[in-house]
DNA sequence: TTCATTTCTTAACTTTAGTGAACGAGTTTT
DNA sequence: AAAACTCGTTCACTAAAGTTAAGAAATGAA
């Protein structure tokens, strides 16, 4: 389904795998047979930069997780790009597209060579029956992942964008660097002649 | 622990244990075995407007579930109070203190006599060890609200306040009738004179 | 009821964001 | 190599939000 743009692994495979491993430790603890499970749903994918995963409209089961590199989840309303998430090592999506089956209403791609597995919903009702224990690790962790994006849906109403920009420098500095201008502007709701403004308004001010 | 403004309820109890087991059916099927294990958790509670469910520095495990009425969460930072969310109706929260055993960052209070479900994280963790289906639910139920918050998140971000306010008009009704002008307008990330003015605005642009 | 407090609105002024346009630096395409 | 894009920045201008203050309306308590 990916064409040329993903591809499975080969040598960085077993890498990724005990990453994959070591994140669910922090959960639940994995036993051969259910390492293997999961190894045995061929979830690994490489994927290269710019690559789409999802596009608007579209009507896609899979949902990401991403072991090493940075996906990008953008709406296209007006023909303007609008940036909302970045996701980054450890950090999953589950499209809203998949998990009500209704066309995707915005796109995720790749901002940079990235590692990730790709799971069809379906998976999941599989490896829960046959291994509760994940079932328990998936709540777990869409509580966790809910406290914490409500959290930042807080922190981000109750900021101004040269708040939300400073509070970006102090939290997510990797996303600065990685990440063009003009996208993460939309990502802090703002347009990129803003940020370029507050930027150099917040230069000026440590200067003085 | 909620001394007298919070009340085991009394005729109303049978109506609200099932607009509950309504409100889980979507979900799960449930036995009159189940049904008990939950009634025998006495979990219903009728608060009145003003109580205070929880409060900043407070490291509480309860969780909550509006069964009737609204409750509102917010945080006070420089004598200031900022509302970002309201729950009604079939909605629910778990704060973040009380998944991470820390002190909360926010306020959790009543903006209308409320029925709301109060439980304790660790009745979840008893009850989902003997009747597995709960944690499927719990599982849904998250990730679902999960997807939903998201989707606000990022109408959110890629929104003005005056649009941000006509969607509420359009989409929670309710909330502008039953809350207070200046905590709907932290709630929409503006303050209460900004509102003032943008309803103002509408009120010009729709009469022209 | 009366008094005090809170809530909402309005106004004047300041600050900041949106908009449209232009420019140079760096890419990519042809 | 030249042309066409993209990206970040700056500028001038417009629009909207923050701030401070004041007064009217609604609410709650004595």
């Amino acid at each position: 389904m990916y064409s040329t743009s993903v591809n499975l692994l080969s040598k960085t495979e077993n890498t990724m795998q005990d990453i994959l491993f070591d994140f669910i430790s922090k959960y639940i603890s994995l036993t051969e047979d259910e390492k293997h499970a999961i190894v045995s749903l061929d979830i690994f994918r490489l994927v290269k930069k710019g690559t789409i995963l999802l596009k608007e409209g579209q009507k896609s089961p899979y949902e990401y997780f991403v072991l090493k590199g940075c996906i990008r989840k953008y709406y296209i309303t007006d023909g303007e790009e609008k940036t909302t998430a970045f996701f980054t090592e450890m950090e999953g999506v589950t499209p809203h597209c998949a998990i009500h089956n209704t066309p995707s209403e915005y796109f995720i791609s790749c901002v940079e060579d990235t590692i990730l597995t790709v799971a069809h919903t379906d998976m999941g009702v599989e490896l829960f029956s046959k291994f509760p224990k994940f079932e328990i690790m998936c709540r777990v962790l869409s509580e966790e992942l809910l406290a914490r994006q409500q959290i930042d849906f807080d922190e981000f109403k109750t900021s101004s964008p040269e708040q939300r920009y400073l509070n970006l420098l102090q939290n997510r500095t990797d996303l600065i660097g990685r990440v063009p201008q003009h996208q993460l502007a939309s990502y802090l709701g703002i347009t990129p002649q803003s940020l370029s403004r507050l930027r150099a308004r917040i230069m000026e001010k440590s200067k003085a």
